[in-house]
DNA sequence: TCAATAGTTCTACAACTATAGAATTATTGG
DNA sequence: CCAATAATTCTATAGTTGTAGAACTATTGA
């Protein structure tokens, strides 16, 4: 996962709407796979009308949720499928388990001795 | 951890010069707890001086680094420690393991009976 | 005490981003 | 084919954010 991938996935949640929308998804149905090919994916997970009525609140302007779901598709976060008037909205269970795995990874602690005097304030 | 909380660490995270030094402290020492109390943390991990030098690039500017910084800091990602001219700087783990646990979580599949007709588009 | 060093705060400006209305596309039902 | 529904794209605007220079604060060494 490069650095470009992970500041846009982090854009992308870093607006109050997006992360409901995000959250409300993860909260939702994810895509099952039927078969083994990558197109044969059973659509689940609520359609972006349903979206709209679940996550913005008073204001549900159309466009407003469509920019946003761009947004969270464009950083690979989650997936949307067409199917008839529909979309259908779901998240990226694999991308999701790659930003775990990034905020997982700790660093050994080393010590430096030329720094271990009294700490005089803490900011 | 709130979404406030989260949508604050995110809009840290979302920029490529915050995510080079989130990821350059990682990467470098953490505070080492000498003691019981809170503040008796020996300072460790690179000055705000070094982290200009490794992070900034050509462009070494100390109020841009400061802003960034400033930034982390607001968001709970980082911790500052001043001790005489220099201030150290280190990840917070406990709040990087609270990331980790939340993009961790998932949640059960449920299918949905009435959308299991076959897919026409993928976008 | 004075100069040097380490960082922060202030300020103005350019660039970006979210919002919401209007127009547009695509699909289904009558 | 026409109307209704679902969703996207386009557009202008208001608000936010990153940048970089200048001024400022705090600490140490001479």
């Amino acid at each position: 996962m490069s650095a470009e991938s992970i500041v846009l996935m982090m854009k992308a949640l870093a607006d109050p709407t997006r992360l409901r929308i995000y959250n409300f998804l993860r909260e939702s149905c994810c895509g099952i796979k039927i078969k083994d090919e990558e197109d044969a994916l059973c659509p689940s997970g609520p359609t972006v009308g349903e979206v709209c009525c679940c996550v913005m609140g008073l204001n549900k302007i159309p466009s407003s949720l469509s920019f946003h779901l761009k947004e969270l598709r464009n950083a690979g976060l989650i997936k949307m499928e067409k199917r008839g008037k529909n979309v259908f909205c779901s998240v990226n269970r694999e991308v999701q388990s790659e930003l775990a795995i990034y905020f997982s990874s700790h660093e050994i602690c080393c010590a430096r001795e030329d720094k271990n005097e009294p700490l005089l304030r803490k900011l």
